[in-house]
DNA sequence: ACTTAACCGAGACGGTACGTCTGGTCTTTCG
DNA sequence: CGAAAGACCAGACGTACCGTCTCGGTTAAGT
């Protein structure tokens, strides 16, 4: 017996084929920014990725298929939380992430498929996980500040989260403006302040 | 003129001139909220109104001509500004009146089309223009509590309205959460106390 | 224009169509003759026609009904039965007219069909129903002959029939070889003869 | 075993094969019995005689090798000449074997390729070989009863053949009825008498 | 017994064609 | 004249099948 590749006894499936399904795989996330879930069509896909459609079609028998198996693929990608000792410098930090999630191709096809695509419920549930674990890291600034003291105990964590988010989303895909430094300066400066008690009038 | 025809229970909806001009837009609209853009069809729009395709594409030849027209007919409905003497009470107000047009179908379909089938630079326009409109008059509340000494003269104005409009967006349609009354009153004390001076640490 | 059109007061249907049906099942039957049944495509057809595929789809669904409307469309031809008064005469008038049949794209399409495609109940009824009209006639010379007493009354009529017939099929699809005028007054008069009292010894 | 031969240094057809490429041309004559030559495909025949498509392939690189090799393998198998001393009792006796040939899956396998596959030359050619062989033996009959004077020198004995072919080939590929003992009688009969003198009136 | 080389199984892949579906144009008829 | 009906074209889509290729694994021969 020859026994070969201890670390993989057996492989039946994707000796061939892994490159081709990564290939695959990035080009559907690209269309779905580009076109979003509907626009998108399985041979497009398969002509830009180079090869014959009923090779994608093998592997994914439906467009669901295919769109859940390229969101998936570029799940795990969490950004390392800021830990800078300060709620603005951190937030700041986060916000950038946030921008430069929603400006690359992952992030507009979440986003996309989130607003406009979501009839899809095998879709939807992969885009809403994303946008869950995309949540939970930025939850732990709060309470790292609320631990030093620096945020009230029972500030509104939950819309400052959303605060920021619907801001950067607005900003960059309904006014279709560039979310620049300042802007997200100016951005955090409000949430912040909005999280302190009520100014004495 | 067939008024009661008998023979059909179900009389064929509205078979001439304006009416059906209005139908049409309507049904369009309605199309565009839950389709999208690129997913509506002119077929289905003329199947849904009652009258054949080929009428349909003699007034409007395209799809594109058709959508123009449809979100056009919807304009200037522009909601009766508050004027409570109260910022708070004035943004809740407006947030409300901009909770309600999201929630509605034209609101649903000019967001659809801003943020997911922009492509098309005439569609495109019109709803720009829209969400302009939408923005326009609320500038006015904060000018107003400018006045009265509420609001600081420099405060960062559009900031709050992207926050505001952010926000509520994010919150209906990418977290699929309804808009509570609550969820308002505690996005609108941020804003209002982000907007004041910084807290005394 | 208005003009009720007395000349067509055939059904709405079909007022582009009628010469498209007409070409459509000309070609179909060419094709049929050509590639045989199996072998034969909707496409193809469409194409050979000069009109889109879709068109062809429309008016007959499958393969099967194409055939069975292009076989069908080709019946009635019935050929005039000779009667010369000689059973002799008629029957080389008769085997001209099989010949004839059998070359021609009709026959050959039938014969195909017959031969080699014949799994298809559909089509398959239709050609045997051809073939039976093309066999119901000649039987009446054969009962002219004996009314005329040139022939005995319990003469193998359905054998000189199938004779004739297979000689002929096999002439010309079996060897191949060309039909000619000899051929045929040898085959009548091997058959005639063979119809008759047995030789004297 | 099949003369190993040590001196042949390379042998690189059947070493492991033998048997199974008599299996896969025996079902390539079955399957061409009842799909016909444009109906049989090479990975069916593999899977039907349960190896690989590709193991197929590598033998017969083409569906026209596979149906030539399958039959020829079949060739040779010429049916012993009767010689009962009297033309009709030969005659029934070739015709019983003419049966079935046509009856066998070979014979059917040939004559479906005759009639109505006939587009490629090579396999037609080795069917057309077959159809001479099978017609070759016969003529012997014919010359023995001539010289036995039992009919006459000049008889028509080429006719005599079509119309003994042709009429098993019409009543059992065309009318689709059992060719009985009884129809080969009658069939026999009427060609014998046939092939003698003419009647008296 | 061990090596070697032909053979076989498995299945990914490109490619072609098919039949379906839908969108948009056009002609003809009806009211 | 406008609306209905529907034939028609165009093109994309998903499926089926074919034939090629490249892997491994196995079998049969030969030192």
């Amino acid at each position: 017996m020859t026994r070969s590749a201890p670390s993989s006894p057996k492989d039946p499936v994707k000796r061939r084929g892994a490159p081709v399904v990564e290939r695959v795989l990035e080009v559907a996330l690209e269309a779905l920014a580009e076109r979003g879930f509907q626009g998108l069509s399985v041979p497009e896909v398969a002509e830009r990725a180079g090869l014959n459609k009923t090779s994608v079609y093998r592997r994914w028998p439906t467009k669901e298929a295919l769109v859940a198996a390229a969101l998936e693929s570029a799940l795990g990608h969490a950004a390392p939380l800021p830990d800078t000792g300060s709620l603005y410098e951190d937030l700041v930090v986060f916000a950038h992430t946030a921008v430069a999630f929603v400006t690359a191709p992952l992030g507009r096809a979440v986003m996309r498929t989130l607003l406009a695509d979501a009839d899809n419920p095998e879709v939807r549930a992969i885009a809403d996980e994303m946008l869950a674990a995309q949540r939970s890291g930025p939850r732990v600034i709060f309470r790292r500040a609320q631990e030093r003291g620096e945020l009230d105990a029972n500030a509104d964590v939950t819309m400052a989260l959303t605060v920021v988010a619907g801001a950067i989303l607005h900003r960059s895909l309904i006014e279709q403006k560039s979310v620049s430094k300042d802007f997200i300066q100016r951005l955090v400066s409000l949430v912040v302040r909005g999280l302190g008690p009520a100014p004495k009038p």
